[in-house]
DNA sequence: GCATTATACTTGCAAAGTGCAAGCATCATG
DNA sequence: CATGATGCTTGCACTTTGCAAGTATAATGC
């Protein structure tokens, strides 16, 4: 544990408050936005979460791999699977053949897919210009740095999982 | 993409990417991060995030009832009444009655509960102090602000719902 | 006072989602 | 050409969630 003498440094916070806790404070943002929006296209087009990340996947490299996908979106194989079966059920996809290796599939959206993708990112879009209004010019452009340091950190945080964390914890 | 032009609006963009998309970005890192600690109070005291939740808000308000601890932690009054059975079941709180209206719980956290608390605590602030230490100091200065500004839009626009979004909208 | 309605929380059950073992088809290797 | 690896899918048990209905208590109206 590193103590600074003069300043401040980064906070050694002592105690749990739940609603300033970082993790909290991000999990209740990205459910609060997820929600509406899940209602919406859960309604309008039976779709699930996974079908619209996969959706917006396909949407934007045409003709992936389930693994592709499952890279892109951070879901696993079955939940993959099962979102492509849900997306080729309501015609938003179709399941074809990589020429060469004839295990892969090759995801293509069709043109109904399109639209419906369309449809749901204009509201997706109208939602993240609707968050990014309420912010300042300067706290716009340091977001996106902070969300990659973000991405990374916690990407590593679960990759090495929460024993190696228990290391670092204070002893209780 | 970033462009630093004479007219500095908020960029309209016009096509929706996944891994660009906030909503999707800041969903990705509350995901990340919830799932090792909650692999690691699931393990280690069989409880679930709702169960975790309210133990962290009756850590912090001692002898809350039902409807304070929904509020203190977003979740409906049935997940508020699940997890508080789980609580008591493992020993961790009790329920009582509140003298005046003997409809409304209150909430005792035990000395166990306390315990459990402080160990799971002290990953949840390793985890923030591992998060924070990736920013620059600018970085976390701006943080707390930023995130209270996202949580209140956010809030308002689970509220308002998708139709009001739709409004707002380009038409696809 | 006593019936009616409202509040606070709980329970039961069905639907949906998730995790994982096992399966199938295909490809790569010795 | 047998063996094992890979990519994806399916079946099944388990958990979580959403919601209707239930219980107990309090507040309100007549």
């Amino acid at each position: 544990m590193a103590r600074s003498s003069a300043r401040p440094k980064p906070r050694p916070q002592t105690e749990l408050r739940l609603g300033a806790w970082l993790p909290y404070r991000l999990f209740i943002v990205a459910a609060q936005i997820a929600r509406p929006l899940a209602a919406f296209y859960g309604e309008r087009f039976g779709l699930s979460q996974a079908g619209w990340r996969i959706l917006a996947a396909i949407a934007e490299h045409d003709g992936a791999s389930a693994a592709d996908i499952g890279r892109a979106c951070a879901l696993d194989p079955f939940a993959v699977s099962r979102g492509i079966g849900q997306l080729v059920a309501l015609g938003l996809a179709t399941r074809g053949s990589a020429g060469r290796d004839r295990r892969v599939a090759r995801l293509r959206i069709t043109p109904r897919g399109r639209r419906t993708f369309a449809e749901i990112a204009a509201l997706g879009l109208a939602i993240e210009t609707d968050l990014l209004a309420t912010l300042t010019d300067a706290e716009r452009r340091s977001l996106d740095g902070m969300l990659g340091k973000l991405e990374h950190a916690s990407s590593r945080i679960e990759q090495n999982g929460w024993r190696a964390l228990a290391q670092q914890a204070p002893r209780p």
